[in-house]
DNA sequence: GCAATGATGCACT
DNA sequence: GTGCATCATTGCG
């Protein structure tokens, strides 16, 4: 049986979190049913220096549950019709989380794939963050939402423990701001992997 | 290449 | 409070 990941996995710096989230298992509770795929691709925002982060201008009602404890989920709508899904990191009050922007499917793939509509290849089954939340049935409901109590209808799994070199770091996808945040090489992935959103750049 | 689609944040009254 | 540009994306042309 597989171990959930507990809150002091969360609770500790971002971009460690974030890298040693490739390979483990999300898993979201579904009427019963198990809906899972392995994380192949994460992103860290961090604070509020970082100039892409939703929380670059302090808490807002959207943004608070980065803000919030660690183990918990932050989701928000983007571009008025897809959901989004990050995991708070660090310590409550320092807004920093870990978007999940791909997964590899694992459990539940017809359930997913209804979620979806059927048309279109598996391969894009959960390939970009947008497509994961519509795959595994996540939404502003799951904003705040604690991955890690006992009622918790999404966590993460212990699975795969990545090599080091089998990991790639790169800038984030779709990211405004300076060139800082530009530039900042926060994106993590597994290399040669099929299921990740695209390609890094290099 | 670009429209879809709506919540959010910020400037300004 | 109101108006409007923006957006951590996706799918279709």
């Amino acid at each position: 049986m597989r171990k959930r990941i507990a809150r002091e996995f969360y609770a500790r710096p971002t971009l460690i979190v974030a890298r040693e989230l490739l390979g483990q298992r999300l898993v979201r509770r579904l009427d019963g049913e198990r809906l899972a795929g392995r994380i192949v691709e994460v992103e860290a925002y961090i604070g509020t220096t970082d100039r892409s982060s939703h929380a670059r201008s302090g808490k807002t009602a959207r943004n608070a549950a980065m803000f919030g404890a660690p183990g918990h989920a932050y989701v928000y709508l983007i571009y008025g019709m897809y959901h989004c899904l990050n995991l708070v990191t660090e310590a409550a009050g320092f807004p920093a989380a870990v978007l999940i922007r791909a997964v590899e499917p694992l459990e539940g793939i017809p359930t997913q794939r209804q979620l979806r509509g059927m048309q279109r290849p598996l391969r894009d089954l959960t390939r970009g963050p947008g497509r994961l939340c519509q795959a595994l049935a996540i939404d502003r409901l799951f904003d705040g939402a604690d991955l890690c109590g006992p009622q918790a209808q999404l966590w993460v799994e212990y699975d795969e423990k990545i090599p080091p070199a089998q990991i790639i770091q790169s800038p984030r996808i779709g990211v405004r701001g300076d060139t800082a945040a530009l530039t900042a090489p926060w994106r993590f992935l597994i290399r040669d992997n099929p299921w990740i959103s695209r390609k890094p750049a290099n």
